[in-house]
DNA sequence: ATTGACTTTGTAATTGCTATAAGGTTTAAG
DNA sequence: CTTAAACCTTATAGCAATTACAAAGTCAAT
């Protein structure tokens, strides 16, 4: 216990809140909480115990998450239904930023997700049928195909879905998992023609409008890597499903599981799932 | 579409990527992207289309938490391992910040709850009966009689339990709601003595130890302003009590409502709420 | 008187930008 | 060919809430 309740210096005030001097010191310049005496020869701070009780109220406001001039504000006002406006705002700030955050951890999620799958994915020209469950998906059709343009042609398609993608307001996170459709005709007509790109978004995803659903059931996949090798993937599928009795139900989807980072400044490289929902067609008994 | 695929100025490059110049010219100098071409006599900055991958690269790894220089670590180390490892980290990372943000949209719903009872309480020296839902408190025992000493030494008792508090890891947004709780047998031989100095906690909250249970049941209540009236108020509570013919259930705690910030910097001016768990005693028939 | 622990002020760093100023370059129209 | 608009360059400062120093002055106890 001190001597004197109201001469506490500044080093102390620190340690019996839990904060550093610089913050004290910086509390008094912009005025939130100023020491109750200052010694005018010394310059030496000295606070009053019960000036506690202010610190512990801007420590309050602080973990609220204002800004140290919201608590300003709120002081000099001198008004409780200040702070009670800024308490509600505080509230949807809030409801706003775990709502992204809840995005972002789904985002992660899939990308750990993605890279498992990329590790214990079969060879390449491989074709497996797999059971997948319904998902969402964002489209964006640019009205032109895909396939018949390079890749610095893509690389245009793929900003003007970012910029569309902005103005649905949808997470940033989620441009890690594009891909292409190709509709169900085109399939059958093994003719290499999507116009539309994808994002893949989460089941509890909110949007107005745009958004698609891709039913569940077996699809007949093959796993790619890099965009070279797209078309070559795409057509083995094709040949696959005639010669092997199945039956076209619905789009086949280009999905991009993983672009690496790390290899070039210049090319994407990515791992793709190519997967089309199938049925096997039934024989008839000669 | 431009002439130059690889050929594209700042500005172009900015737009079509939904970031400002300044950003590029950012990370050109931290050479996390840097333009393919620059003119050596007007330094101007060409891009690449393609170079758009790697922007889409550090804008997915930004919205996952990252900052750039753990992105520029990965796209360094040119190993997908790294990134995964940061991936794994960022989601324990936003586990985290989920968690208090949770905590502290939780004492900011409190804080309004509490509002709206300051607003709607019963007169200063009124005794009424209220149901109370079963409440978590953490408590800490000073071994000092709050009551025995003024208010200087009950925030020095309040900052060693901010000490332990923190130790404890509990939000500091709780650090609204305190209060004391004095033990049934001393409120039942109306003597002042209250050691221990409580925080209430949320429900879900979890944690190892210090966590007390405050039963459900009839209380009955009184509301007052400021610390000076608390005693007057807990003697009239004690009064109430056995004029009017109740037993005491359990022990009694004054729970500080709410502290007003705005009023002046050196006293704690808060709005109290004293409450005693009781039953109505069985009249005898005479 | 001297030590050691404290205090003061001032400046710079942090992060990921944004804003501004002062000046040079490109481009398209007149 | 000039000229103006629209673009680009570098350099500097600002934000928010600290933290980290350095150089110097002060306090309390031996």
């Amino acid at each position: 216990m001190e001597k004197r309740m109201d001469h506490i210096t500044i080093g102390i005030m620190a340690k019996i809140n839990g904060v550093s001097e610089q913050t004290l010191r910086l509390y008094d310049k912009i005025k939130l909480l100023q020491p109750s005496e200052i010694n005018i020869d010394t310059g030496y701070r000295y606070y009053n115990i019960k000036q506690c009780a202010q610190l512990d109220m801007i420590q309050y406001m602080k973990a609220l998450g204002m800004n140290l001039i919201q608590i300003k504000e709120c002081f000099d006002k001198k008004d409780i239904r200040e702070f009670r406006q800024k308490l509600e705002m505080q509230k949807l700030n809030i409801e706003k930023q775990m709502l992204e955050m809840h995005y972002t951890k789904q985002a992660i999620e899939r990308s750990m997700v993605s890279y498992r799958r990329y590790e214990s994915a079969p060879e390449e020209n491989t074709v497996i049928l797999e059971y997948i469950k319904e998902r969402r998906i964002f489209c964006y059709d640019t009205k032109i195909n895909c396939y018949s343009y390079g890749m610095d042609y893509y690389e245009h398609i793929l900003r003007s879905l970012k910029k569309n993608y902005v103005l649905h307001h949808l997470p940033m996170c989620y441009f890690c998992n594009v891909g292409s459709i190709m509709r169900k005709e085109y399939f059958q007509k093994k003719e290499l023609c999507a116009t539309e790109v994808i994002l893949f978004v989460e089941d509890d995803f909110l949007s107005e409008d745009g958004i698609e659903v891709i039913p569940e059931g077996m699809y007949l996949c093959t796993y790619c890597y890099g965009f070279n090798k797209e078309e070559e993937s795409l057509k083995l599928l094709m040949d696959y499903i005639s010669e092997h009795n199945y039956e076209v139900k619905g789009d086949c989807i280009s999905e991009i599981l993983i672009e690496f980072p790390t290899f070039n400044n210049y090319d994407r490289n990515a791992f793709f799932k190519l997967q089309v929902p199938v049925k096997q067609k039934k024989k008839k008994i000669i």
